[in-house]
DNA sequence: GATTTGTGTAATAATTCGATCATCGGCAGG
DNA sequence: CCTGCCGATGATCGAATTATTACACAAATC
């Protein structure tokens, strides 16, 4: 999971009554590395948006208080921040109502944490360049550039090639330079959690990686060794 | 394969009733290097809960005696043990059911047993980062800076480098300025309860980090020790 | 279908770490 | 002042972690 800093400062708003939800829904948030702030009523939201406007909302469309439309409209009056409706039933018009009133974005309940997650990313991103998840950000360093879109790698102004799984892993350590991944993580983030893959893989793949990339891959300058925690980039 | 001590500690508790599917998931498990308790029906897995709760549950939703949506209930009252639930139907409602009880994640069968593996994986990496709670907050003081997410150390200027452990007891401490922590205290939020250390290590480490962080080590100016207490970082 | 390339795993070697021990030095109460 | 703890120091040794190599099999290419 990468948890970068500008994740750890995103508040997000959650206006939902029903505990069972707001708790999975936080737990999962806080997980993706949000900040998370509840409100089980619409009013107290409004209150506190007063004060300050989170980085994003998510609001059920039925509340005590003050619907979620309401909040919408109140909400829009005032800022841009991105919302996203839970909606308990399949109506159509209720999506079109609240994409109307400037909802980003609308989830229908039952649903799974996980999608609410994804789509909270797919929203910010979309809205304010959170980028990250994104897999084509070229990285462009000193000695080291990559191109996702032609997947070409260039070392010290030589042209390289990586392999498939190669590529990935060097493109995903570049992408958050000096940020330590543990084998498991980077298992994780780049094998996916569909297969189980032994994390010494990820040792074997770094190796080979020192030997298309480093000058001297015996004392690798780029990809370094953090005793006991795992491997980073460092341009 | 890599056979660490953390895992061959780890007891996961199987409760499944189908032997076909418990079998396999027992031997991918042990041969991931955990410890695997099979249990065929829920009332028997909850008395031996009683017991002892292991490091984590994989339960099946359909079983003879008691069902996972109820064996997940009673766990969670009583502990905050990762569960992961094997569902047999693709219903949303059961997933969703079932992660509003508190479990951790979900495989829906047919699932390959290697998919299990990972997400046991996955779920104890996770706990074991959110129980290290803050184990991701930089500090910064005039003389002392560090960063978790590099694992990097500045001291008045310039990097050092710290061993794991050492990272980890000065990172405690300084998150924690002029607050005195026993040995004994320093060993189980750094080393955790799960193994007995000897509480001299605890000195063993503060001298060390003495020697690369004090300009004169005999006089400690930030790590003091406080006599017949313990130590505390002084910024 | 044969050959080349890519990938994961296993076995083995090389490091690094860190827990413990033994000993020394200093603080405090009698 | 002395003595009984407690902490500091230095060295050592086993264990855990990473590096390296070789190999088997799969997938892609010709």
């Amino acid at each position: 999971m990468s948890m970068d800093n500008e994740k750890a400062m995103t508040l997000i708003a959650v206006v939902e009554d029903e505990p069972s939800i707001s708790e999975v829904v936080s737990l999962y948030l806080k997980r993706a590395g949000y900040q998370v702030q509840l409100f089980t009523d619409g009013l107290a939201a409004q209150e506190e948006f007063a004060r300050q406007i989170p980085d994003l909302v998510i609001l059920d469309v039925m509340l005590p208080g003050m619907d979620g439309f309401a909040l919408t409209r109140s909400l829009r009056d005032r800022s841009d921040v991105p919302i996203i409706l839970l909606t308990s039933r399949r109506e159509e018009s209720d999506r079109i109502a609240g994409l109307e009133l400037g909802a980003d974005d609308y989830v229908v309940k039952p649903f799974s944490p996980q999608e609410l997650v994804s789509r909270v990313r797919a929203v910010l991103r979309r809205i304010s360049k959170d980028e990250k998840t994104n897999s084509d950000v070229q990285v462009t360093f000193a000695e080291l550039s990559m191109d996702p879109q032609t997947r070409t790698t260039v070392v010290r102004g030589q042209k390289i090639s990586l392999t498939a799984k190669e590529f990935d892993m060097l493109h995903h350590l570049a992408r958050h330079p000096r940020q330590v991944f543990s084998r498991d993580q980077l298992l994780e983030s780049i094998w996916g959690l569909s297969e189980y893959i032994d994390p010494s893989t990820v040792t074997v793949h770094i190796r080979r990686l020192r030997e298309k990339i480093e000058t001297d891959p015996a004392a690798p300058k780029h990809l370094q060794t953090v005793w006991g925690v795992g491997y980073k980039f460092e341009p």
